[in-house]
DNA sequence: CCTACCGATCGGTAGG
DNA sequence: CCTACCGATCGGTAGG
């Protein structure tokens, strides 16, 4: 099957870019790790924008279908919360070098796709947005901006694949409890338990 | 003084590696925003790589000044850790371009400086460790991984100059306030206040 | 999957 | 500050 090869391919791709960048990732880096000829990969891709294309549609995919299955499983604002967290996380330690790819180089997705990946991307915020909204409503969570909320929310999130490591100590689902608990109930003790 | 154009060269950079990232901007570009020839550029600066290294060294300077300072003046650690966080927004939404070159294109230097460079990083991120150290022996703050508190708060932070825009609503001060309130108190109602 | 090779573009130098 | 130009490297094609 071509297809397997055009995997493999495309996973050496994020791999490499992710550790250098997109544009210091040349096919002939792609192809040297594959032990092949550059011009080899166009028998299994299209071009190394395509690469580019497919990273970051596939994950943001991921991401949307992974909300909308909290949506229709939980009703509960926190435990929407939790289990979006716990599968945003989870997506990416799953595939960090194609997250890397979606969080740090969709910028140089071209004019038609880069406009479709940015309104998919505030599709997923607008999720986050919707639960907290709800928890507000529901008095568990305070009044407070939901886009700056959302915002920071997912910024702590996509920050683990800067020093998620799997040989590391803690698991994602670890890593998903203590951040949902940091998130939830803040820094502070609070001064009524001292 | 020549010193000036330098200035103006390397700010130009930055605003275009932000807009388009390290390798896509060619200093043919940088040159044609100033109007003149790519050549010329070399008359004020020594090279593409120096601008990226001065950009870098720059800001962590100001970075790890700032925090200094904070440690010098405060000695509660919430009054610590807000002005630690006030300090490091203002630091980035005053120089939003060098921040994004010191934030994402830091991978682009060479070695014997890339490791210089990870040395003051971990250096200024053990800064706020310290500060939450501090914290939680007060018995302010809630015992924690302080590593991880860290990282989370300083991911938020840098998060900011992803869409902080100077013409926005917020002022530098307000995101300060908010996320320190969001960062001390956390996204949940204190039920007892219900 | 390969060899041979392309047009374009890159950072940077020579010399004025 | 310019013109002229360099060696290297890029993504990708032709043809087998």
């Amino acid at each position: 099957m071509q297809n397997q090869r055009k995997t493999q391919i495309i996973e050496v791709a994020q791999k490499l870019i992710r550790a250098n960048g997109y544009h210091a990732t040349g096919m002939r880096d792609v192809a040297k790790a594959l032990g092949i000829e550059a011009p080899s990969l166009y028998n299994h891709i299209e071009s190394k924008h395509a690469i580019l294309e497919e990273t970051c549609f596939e994950l943001a995919a991921q991401f949307i279908t992974a909300l909308a299955e909290v949506n229709d499983i939980y009703f509960n604002a926190e435990e929407k919360l939790r289990t979006a967290i716990y599968n945003h996380i989870n997506i990416l330690t799953e595939n960090l070098d194609a997250a890397y790819v979606f969080i740090h180089e969709w910028k140089n997705l071209t004019e038609p796709k880069q406009q479709e990946f940015m309104r998919l991307r505030d599709e997923y915020e607008a999720g986050f947005r919707e639960i907290i909204s709800t928890g507000i409503s529901e008095g568990v969570f305070k009044e407070s901006d939901k886009k700056f909320a959302a915002l920071t929310i997912l910024s702590s999130l996509n920050w683990i694949i800067e020093w998620y490591k799997p040989s590391g100590s803690m698991t994602p689902k670890e890593i998903a409890a203590k951040l949902s608990d940091f998130i939830l109930s803040g820094l502070t003790k609070e001064k009524i338990y001292n």
